[in-house]
This record gives C-alpha cells, sequence and structure tokens, in this order.
DNA sequence: CGTATTTGACCGGCGC
DNA sequence: GCGCCGGTCAAATACG
C-alpha cells in the first residue's frame, strides 16, 4: 500500500510550494487517502517543519515530502482526506506503474534479505570478477524499504544526522545540473540508505531520501541538532553545522530524550513521530490550521518557536 | 596505513 | 532488442 512520496513525486516536486514563509509548522499540501493529486499541492503529507531557529543559519526548514510505505497502520493515519481531492484532479497509486509503491516490505523480509547477503559474502567476494562477466541467477524482485524524504534548505550537501554514513555512489541527476550522492548507513547489519540532491529548482534546497529504518541507536550525537528536536540547546545558539534530526520508527534519542509525547509509536512501526500521527496528519489547507494555538506551539518551547521564525 | 571518497563500469528495470 | 536511466559495485585515489 502506497502512503506517499517517491521518486516521481519528486520529479514533480516543481508544483509544491517547497519555499514558503510559514514561520509555522504547517502543512503545505494535503494527504487524501490512496491517492496522488496532480493540484498544485501536489504532495500529499507535505508538511513543513522549522528546523533551525538560529537566525543566519544556512537551514530554514525541513520539508516532509511524504513517506512511502506500505504499513497499514500508517497508512491509516492519512485516511481522513480532511479535503478530498476532486475525482479528476486523482491519481490512483495502484493504477501507476512507475509509482514505486512497495510490496509489503517488512522488516522481516529486509533482514532476510541481509542475512542471505551476509552469508553469501564471503563467496560473493571470491566470484565477484565472475559474478561481473558470468551473468548470475536472477534474484527475485527486492523489495523496497520505507522511504521518506524531505526537504532542507542547506547549503551543505550532506547533512549531519548522527548517524555515520559511506558514500557509495554518485550519479548526474537528469534535468538537473547537481549530482545526487548515494549514502548507506556504515554500522554493521544496517542496511539504511540515503539519497542527497540539490533541487534544481532551487539550489539551496537539499532533498535527503532515506530508504529503510535504522537497527541500532544512533552512534553519535550530532552537535547543534536541530529539526523538529524540541530542545533549545538544539534549536538554538548552535549554528554552522547543518544538521537535523531524522525520524526514526525504533530509535529516537532526540526525540524521547526531550518529550516523551514526540516519539515515535513502534507499535505501527510509522516513521512519523507520534506528534505527526496524533495531529499533523489531520490537515487542513485552510487557515484552521495556523491558528495560533497550532502544532508548534504545543511542541516547543515558545521561546524556542519564537527563535525558530525565520526573519 | 587504515578509512573514506571518487568515479567509471556494470546491472536491472522500463519504455519504445 | 535496444537504449535510457537509476542504482550499485569496486578499483583507484585522497586524506588524516
Amino acid at each position: 500500500m502506497l502512503a506517499v512520496v517517491s521518486d516521481q513525486f519528486m520529479e514533480k516536486r516543481g508544483e509544491l510550494k517547497t519555499e514558503n514563509s510559514m514561520p509555522n509548522s504547517t502543512f503545505s499540501g494535503q494527504f487524501p487517502a490512496n491517492t496522488t493529486t496532480t493540484t498544485s499541492y501536489g504532495f500529499p503529507g507535505i508538511f513543513d517543519m522549522p528546523c533551525d531557529g538560529d537566525k543566519g543559519s544556512s537551514l530554514g526548514f525541513i520539508h516532509l515530502l511524504g513517506i512511502q510505505d506500505d504499513n497499514p497502520s500508517l497508512f491509516d493515519l492519512f485516511q481522513t482526506p480532511v479535503i478530498p481531492s476532486p475525482p479528476s484532479e486523482v491519481v490512483n497509486t495502484p493504477a501507476t506503474p512507475n509509482s514505486l509503491s512497495i510490496s509489503s516490505s517488512s522488516n522481516e523480509a529486509a533482514n532476510d534479505e541481509q542475512n542471505k547477503t551476509t552469508v553469501e559474502e564471503e563467496d560473493e567476494q571470491n566470484q565477484k570478477k565472475a559474478k561481473k562477466q558470468l551473468k548470475p541467477k536472477k534474484t527475485p524482485k527486492r523489495p523496497r524499504e520505507p522511504r521518506f524524504a524531505f526537504m532542507t534548505k542547506s547549503e551543505a550537501d550532506h547533512l549531519d544526522d548522527g548517524y555515520r554514513w559511506r558514500k557509495y555512489g554518485q550519479k548526474a541527476v537528469k534535468n538537473s545540473p547537481f549530482p545526487r550522492s548515494y549514502y548507506r548507513c556504515t554500522t554493521a547489519g544496517c542496511g539504511v540508505k540515503k539519497r542527497v540532491e540539490r533541487s534544481s529548482d532551487d539550489q539551496s534546497i537539499v532533498v535527503t531520501t532515506y530508504e529503510g529504518t535504522h537497527t541500532h541507536p544512533c552512534p553519535v550525537a550530532p552537535r547543534g541538532s536541530i529539526g523538529v528536536m524540541p530542545d533549545s540547546s538544539g534549536f538554538g545558539g548552535i549554528g554552522g553545522t547543518s544538521s537535523f534530526v531524522i525520524p526514526q520508527p525504533q530509535f529516537q534519542p532526540y526525540f524521547h530524550n526531550s518529550i516523551p509525547s514526540l516519539g515515535f509509536t513502534n507499535a505501527t512501526n510509522s516513521p512519523f513521530p507520534t506528534f505527526f500521527q496524533e495531529r499533523q496528519f489531520y490537515p487542513s489547507l485552510s487557515s484552521s490550521l495556523l491558528r495560533d494555538d497550532g502544532l508548534l506551539q504545543d511542541i516547543l518551547p515558545s521561546q524556542v518557536r519564537k527563535e525558530a521564525k525565520p526573519e
């Protein structure tokens, strides 16, 4: 079941209001169930969140483009379309062959794949040359890991999120002067990958796409972590490093240590923090979302919010 | 010298 | 079947 975003959306992100001046955490899009809109909002489940209150910092907002997950529980989060899309504007995801909907990619399946890889690693190494010449047996289609992506206004391409990444590839992106970098989590047994590319529309925006779930706690506490971490020590006053906190379903050291209610709902295995599930995924495109007792005021200390407001 | 990055080649999926 | 393209591999290279 497709919850959201794929490369397809990424390609369409020009339709999205990726940059806005909303100082508060508000949706800039809608999230109709099981659909992909082609409206100007284009991307289901897109929302902005302030990720840096440090004036002058290169970071302004993290734009979570959405997620891609087959988790029904997660999907249920979006079963309440506040603003139903007109049928003419709705594209049924299942009927879109190019959509990167992932088929039931459970962690179990992923682990099996991983174990298989480990077992065969030695043999694979011995035959790596032959492998290139002899066509190996056709491997079954590997299920996609859950993915989510967000846009970060940053001058730095690679943002420090606390995890250690090893770059394993870089490719030129079609229709974009900026290359796409491929990273893999260096922790043994953790197959999380991420892609980092700069938006061709706005080169100040870095689009980071995470795939998979970390099987380990965050090894390094990033300096000056920003993002949705409601810790003033992370939000303000620590500039210079382009860091942010990635929502992770299993390990969220920055969330649960600060405000437990901001932790993730492991029961649903959702890549989103619970506060998204509880509140933010019932969006309205109207100004009702922007009322004074909006999200951030419940989440962040007022001082932080004040600092987080760009300009 | 160990580790990380670079970069060209390779592979598989997909559309024509 | 062929070419394009995204993603990955792995040898070469850079770096601390």
